[in-house]
DNA sequence: TCATTAAATTGTT
DNA sequence: AACAATTTAATGA
């Protein structure tokens, strides 16, 4: 068999641009690449690190998080398995501005920065995917300083949680998210009581369905729809 | 494989 | 913030 065939379709099962690349440019990244793996509630850098990859999430959940000159932790944002994050350090060339830990059990696909650059550099169509990648970001950062306006809580944990599965940036999910409701309440910047409480009435309302440590949405698009009437 | 125990998560006040 | 109830994970027979 011709190795050069196989190379995307092996690239393919840890990341979903592999089809936007030549045969040649999947055997350089396939190269490049690496894979690690943590546990969960393990930090994979901490602020001010340098973790010079552009890193996919192969399985698991990752936060983006800081600790406030208060002491308190704060989470600015999930990914999802699938999802692919840090294009903007590699690009830049810096350390990591927030920490990023393993919400659980996690896999990741790491992109050296020499390969990553020299596709930048050398395949348009990935300099393009680049381009609308950051694109999406944009607007999702966007729409959370706007989610963070609505003050009814259903809402804003309806709004996050369609933000961890913006199907743009994370293709591969699956039906279900596995966090527990603490940490979707970091997301949300809600106390834990309160996001229980939000999510029985979104479950009420039939858009969410809570389990132990994992929440289930059967329609994304409903969810997204959630708007607080009172 | 099953039962017991510990730990984590959730529901409620 | 505290407490009880529930679920999962770990342990060992």
């Amino acid at each position: 068999m011709d190795t050069r065939l196989s190379a995307k379709s092996e690239l393919r099962t840890v990341a979903f641009w592999a089809d936007i690349l030549s045969e040649e440019e999947a055997a350089s990244v396939i190269a490049g690449m690496g894979e690690r793996r943590y546990h969960a509630g393990s930090y994979i850098c901490h602020r001010g690190d340098r973790f010079d990859f552009w890193t996919g999430i192969t399985t698991g959940l990752v936060k983006m998080s800081a600790v406030s000159e208060a002491g308190k932790p704060m989470t600015y944002a999930g990914v999802c398995a699938g999802g692919w994050f840090g294009e903007g350090t590699i690009l830049k060339n810096e350390p990591r501005k927030y920490d990023l830990v393993a919400l659980c059990d996690t896999h990741l696909a790491v992109l050296n920065r020499p390969t990553f650059m020299w596709l930048f550099e050398n395949s348009f169509r990935f300099a393009q995917f680049l381009t609308h990648q950051l694109n999406e970001r944009m607007g999702q950062f966007i729409a959370t300083i706007e989610s963070d306006r609505v003050h009814d809580p259903a809402e804003r944990v309806a709004r996050h949680l369609v933000r961890l599965f913006n199907p743009a940036l994370y293709p591969n999910m699956r039906g279900y998210i596995e966090i527990t409701q603490e940490e979707l309440g970091h997301l949300a910047g809600l106390s834990r009581q309160v996001t229980n409480r939000a999510l029985a009435t979104l479950e009420a309302a039939g858009l969410v369905k809570a389990q132990h440590n994992r929440i289930a949405v059967p329609s994304l698009e409903r969810l997204a729809g959630y708007r607080y009437d009172g």
